[in-house]
DNA sequence: CCCTTATTGTGAAAAATATAACATTATGAT
DNA sequence: ATCATAATGTTATATTTTTCACAATAAGGG
């Protein structure tokens, strides 16, 4: 099914949202208790939904149950998601730490570093160095890159990687990389989110 | 200036955008320079800047310093902006010893932690007991904070300090927070970050 | 079994955003 | 000094996204 990040996005709060809802012994949800959770209106659950060819019952709504299976099988959670961190310095270390992503079914199956002292094969993610990224990436059938390198580096590993096979790079480096063919990159940039805040934070204060 | 979000956006990337063309030695540029190096069109960035009232010389173009300047001054980065981060864990801690948010005219002036084990007063950026961060924001007029506390204690911590004078927070809890009166929270959601490119991946390899 | 009510699903309207078009005007060449 | 040109700045157009509105319909009560 082909749509927006936007959209996407939602459904993953939409899954997120419901989870909460279960976990406080609901079975079944109308589009506007969903709305409410996630924040949107309940116009917007309903096309979503219909996007995707999700349908309830008039005057039932929807199963929770049924509703995350649905969920989770478009955003491909029904089967683990094996992911590589690129760079085991400040924030690399950070990632590989969280527990967090396990609960959402994706793993990080192994960091890389072109430092050799970061290396340590024993440690609960392993930490490999950078030429066996290839081979790493082949055998375990990896899609997915998280880049936190130095943004000088960031641009030669992206090339790297993706000859060897990533499909989808989230970069950490605050600049804009030139995505090779086939190959998506979302970007998380700190800086720029902390600009955009500093900006409506300041302009709210002069208007107000 | 009242705008969206992704206008602001594509402001900070024009401003990183003219410091990189700066280092190369350019003085000036186009809007179709500038766009390229944004991934834009040259419609939208002379769209942004009729905006907020910047011109440039037809058929000159525009002189990067003056823009830069202008941007600068847009962005609040004329000045330097202080922020403190709550939670001085894995990502909080990445985050305090990050040098590049001093490039950007950002300083995190402290952490704060409820832990009493991470206080440290003589680290370079301080980390102080939680119950300080009253006294600190106001006496040194903080009004941006990054929020890296387990999800469960979020809430009760955007409440605390947007209480204490906090009216922007950008927040790393995968929840939606609910945002008290005058205080905007942002979101870094990086699972739904994951979970997006895993999504677009998947979608990819599929109708290929 | 019918009637009322609540909620979906979707098509149409509105709003927001992006793109394109072009009239305007500085620049530099002739 | 005039003209051709190139790039801006803004208006118009197109597209995308969001919101609204309501017909369709399942559920439950009498
Ligand atoms: N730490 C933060 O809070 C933060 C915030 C915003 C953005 N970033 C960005 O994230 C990236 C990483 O930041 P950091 O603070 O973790 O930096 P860091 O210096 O702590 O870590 C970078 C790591 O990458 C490794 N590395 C360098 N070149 C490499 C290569 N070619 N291949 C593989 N590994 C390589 C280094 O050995 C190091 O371990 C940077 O681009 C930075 O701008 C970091
Ligand atoms: N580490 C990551 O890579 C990562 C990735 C995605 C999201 N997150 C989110 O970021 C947040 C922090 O993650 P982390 O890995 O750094 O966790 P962490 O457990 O390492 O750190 C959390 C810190 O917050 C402190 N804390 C707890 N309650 C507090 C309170 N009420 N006031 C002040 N401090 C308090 C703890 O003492 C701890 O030092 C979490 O919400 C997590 O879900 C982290």
């Amino acid at each position: 099914m082909i749509t927006t990040k936007n959209c996407i996005i939602r459904l993953s709060r939409y899954k997120n949202a419901l989870y909460r809802l279960q976990a406080l012994g609901f079975v079944k949800f109308f589009s506007d208790n969903l709305a409410d959770a996630v924040g949107v209106t309940a116009a917007v659950v309903r096309k979503d939904f219909s996007v995707f060819g999700i349908s309830g019952n008039k005057k039932g709504g929807y199963q929770i149950e049924t509703l995350l299976e649905k969920l989770n099988s478009i955003l491909g959670k029904d089967r683990l998601q094996k992911v590589v961190v690129i760079g085991a310095g400040h924030i690399g270390s950070a990632l590989m730490r969280y527990r967090g992503f396990e609960k959402e079914g994706i793993k990080i199956a192994a960091g890389f570093d072109i430092d050799p002292s970061k290396v340590n094969r024993s440690s609960p993610v392993p930490i490999l160095p950078l030429e066996e990224i290839k081979g790493f990436i082949k055998s375990h059938g990896i899609k997915i890159a998280v880049l936190t390198v130095p943004d000088i580096a960031a641009q030669e590993v992206v090339d790297i990687i993706s000859a060897s096979g990533i499909k989808g790079v989230l970069n950490f480096a605050p600049l804009r990389l030139k995505s090779p063919e086939g190959c998506i990159i979302n970007n998380v940039n700190l800086e720029i989110e902390l600009e955009n805040l500093i900006y409506f934070v300041n302009v709210m204060e002069k208007t107000k």
